[in-house]
DNA sequence: CCAGATATGTAGTGTTCACTACAGATGTGG
DNA sequence: CCACATCTGTAGTGAACACTACATATCTGG
């Protein structure tokens, strides 16, 4: 009984080109023939290794959450919560305007909204999204437990506020805003974060 | 020479109808036998009277942001730009979880990102909400000259960031964020706005 | 009442979509 | 070297898509 043949592509090199494709035209707007030729493959190759173009997307959306994961771990490391939603938001202008990645970011791209058949796409998407918030949320809870945030402060509500203007940062990269656009919103939404702070050194 | 047959549908009510349909499944998503459904007509009287479906989707977009327009010069017709700010963001709250519309906003969910042939979606919905942006960077600038923003307040990046806000909001509400939490994400939000206030009563 | 003009409903058009049948290729275990 | 298992490329499949041809219906102007 053997092994049969080997596969002849990388699966996470061609996750990658698949990536690039849903992040710039979304779930719905992306086809397979785009999706195979980014891929370098061919159709039958991309359901025997993702099952289907839905599969594809999660195996790409595992792909980007783990990479953006290790970001995050940098980004709750910074010592308060205002250092927290300074290198989130500086962090995320800089990475949705990377000329190396299509604008915004896949989470928001995938698809907001999407039609009869995909109605589990924005789910998904959303899904990935909140698992920022709430590690952005039990930041904030540490943050308020160590007197760096005000006993008044909802740290999440806090989250949910960094989390929705990452959020609006990634639809204004994706329809032009540029590089110190973002930084300008950015530097402003962190004054929220440090007016709920006790140290506003 | 006469007129023709007089056409048998209200197109105003028709479009409020279509409106609804882009709004909840995307510019991609929306089919037009969803349309002509739930407008009640046809095909060749959506094609006669809008053109083609992009055609129909600018003419929701007109009557959408019609609509939105009335309201936005009560938004600015606030005293200050914390009011301003606050009166824009809570109202989005509201708004973006009225159950008498779809979730969200349809600047946002119309379309984020769209495959080849709808490219210029995406820009459609970018062009008015920026409209609205330089709205709010107008009163800002009022605001300053006005002694209400600091000196060092950069009017732009505040209404680029009310406006980002706003879009972040949208999505969260659209993948089931209630009226609450938004409320929450825009008390924290306005707190940016009144930082760069001189009158911070 | 007639001629011209526009709207409507039925029933399609060609195209593109996600997906797959199948045959041949390339590996492993015995 | 053979049986078996898996991958690959070619060439499609049926379904759904945006859009429309056409006959009929309903108006106005004369």
């Amino acid at each position: 009984m053997g092994m049969g043949r080997p596969r002849e592509f990388d699966a996470e090199t061609a996750l990658d080109q698949a990536m690039e494709v849903f992040w710039r035209h979304g779930y719905e707007g992306a086809t397979i023939a785009q999706l195979t030729e980014a891929m370098g493959i061919n159709p039958p190759s991309l359901y025997a290794c993702f099952g289907n173009k839905e599969g594809l997307l999660k195996a790409a959306l595992d792909r980007y959450t783990k990479l953006r994961n290790i970001w995050m771990d940098e980004v709750v490391a910074a010592p308060t919560a205002r250092a927290v939603a300074e290198r989130m938001l500086m962090g995320i202008a800089d990475k949705q305007t990377d000329p190396a990645n299509p604008p915004g970011c896949l989470l928001v791209q995938g698809g907001i909204a999407c039609g009869t058949g995909s109605e589990n796409v924005p789910f998904e998407l959303a899904a990935r999204r909140a698992q920022n918030e709430d590690q952005l949320r039990d930041r904030f809870v540490r943050a308020k437990a160590e007197g760096d945030l005000k006993e008044s402060a909802d740290p999440a509500a806090l989250a949910r506020y960094v989390s929705a203007v990452s959020v609006g940062m990634g639809v204004m990269a994706s329809s032009g805003a540029n590089r110190e656009a973002l930084r300008q919103v950015a530097d402003v939404a962190v004054q929220a974060v440090e007016a709920q702070s006790t140290d506003k050194t």
